[in-house]
DNA sequence: GTCACGATGTATCGGACCGATACATCGCAC
DNA sequence: GTGCGATGTATCGGTCCGATACATCGTGAC
């Protein structure tokens, strides 16, 4: 998962691992807590020992001056080469049963912005299926074995009913609109409607294009 | 967690991992998935070790016969000692960041009926402020920096507002019921009211008891 | 002027948990 | 009589997290 998430984000532009945190934070903000440097780290050498991203020089500001004296060991700068874009797009592809929990699902989701239609279709009908199942089991515990437990674990299970049932009306919005229409534009009830000139909005048609 | 989550189960009556696994996942099937035997076991094993737990004979229907023969190696059945109860006690009342996560919290609520009012209601509140944060970060984004961002994780952003919205008012509702009454009753749309008639909804005053 | 503090920045380590896998038993349907 | 799904225990490798360490830089308080 990290591994697809950092390849997408350094195909916007090349980055140094804060930078990468900071980002993928702010764009996974909805769906997980902001990622550890305990995984950071290692990935992004596993990745750059695939020859999926590779350092890149840390734009120096030397003019002229002081080339090296304290080692120079600043921050690294990483880039994404031809391999880690087709390896990004063969992850965004490739739907495993990970691809459709919480976290997966919300990592390609995402990058839907770099993801063909097809697979966006499919990736949302996946994830409506999971969530359906989810749903069916919190109905058969509420149903079947609701006397077996306390007041609060009901609760709780209703509560996971509740937000099941709201993920799948959204999901089908998506859904529909992604059949016969364009960009994701959900009705919601409170703020902010469709927004528009964003810089990478999905051209109508594809959007992944293997050819530079 | 896992700690925890066994703990507290077992506090209901023994058992064996497999019974374990299939109770937990009916308890917290609203806030994860199935629990891993590669979790469990070493668990199990070290809350053993630990002395929270012991193996307990496994009802033995030998009336008499077959004793021993092929080394008899079937179900092993888990019990909660005394110093287990102790401890679950302790990491229900003791709370980390890691007690207002999505799992840690679900666990935590899971356990209310066993947990004393005012613990339930620090740790609701502390999970509404954590809620709270992860909303204004999310509006922030929304705010802030949305035309850096595509419009479909717009989109995503805009779901987990809501979600956020949803569960603060929910948290609200349970933390002015726990105040002021008593079970956890919160109007629903949809389904079913209050139940009555659980076996184990705490009594209006203390349900941890220290001593047997 | 200096110096404390928060931000930026890279990095490691132990531990928690998962997913795949292996293997053995039991009841029952065909 | 046999295959198959549910029950049941167990391990292994890998991913990711949380704590920790340490170094630099800008800025505002004193």
């Amino acid at each position: 998962m990290l591994d697809l998430a950092i390849l997408g984000l350094l195909q916007e532009s090349p980055m140094h691992g804060y930078e990468i945190r900071k980002e993928l934070t702010a764009k996974l903000g909805a769906i997980r807590a902001a990622i550890s440097y305990g995984s950071l780290y290692p990935t992004l050498r596993r990745l750059q020992a695939a020859g999926w991203i590779t350092e890149a020089a840390d734009t120096p500001v030397t003019t002229e001056e002081v080339p090296a004296l304290t080692s120079r060991r600043g921050r690294v700068v990483y880039e994404i080469t031809a391999e880690g874009k087709e390896r990004f797009a063969q992850l965004i592809a490739q739907a495993g049963p990970e691809t459709y929990d919480d976290t997966g699902f919300g990592v390609h989701f995402a990058f839907f912005a770099r993801t063909d239609q097809a697979t966006r279709l499919r990736i949302l009908e996946g994830r409506r299926r999971k969530i359906e199942e989810r749903r069916e089991g919190l109905r058969d515990v509420l149903g079947r074995a609701a006397e077996r437990l306390d007041a609060y674990t009901l609760e709780l299970q209703r509560h996971g009913l509740d937000a099941c049932e709201r993920e799948v009306r959204w999901l089908e919005e998506l859904i529909a609109n992604e059949r016969s229409g364009r960009a994701p534009t959900v009705p919601h009830t409170g703020t902010a409607g469709g927004r528009r000139d964003n810089d990478s909005p999905p051209p109508p048609g594809e959007s992944r294009s293997e050819r530079p």
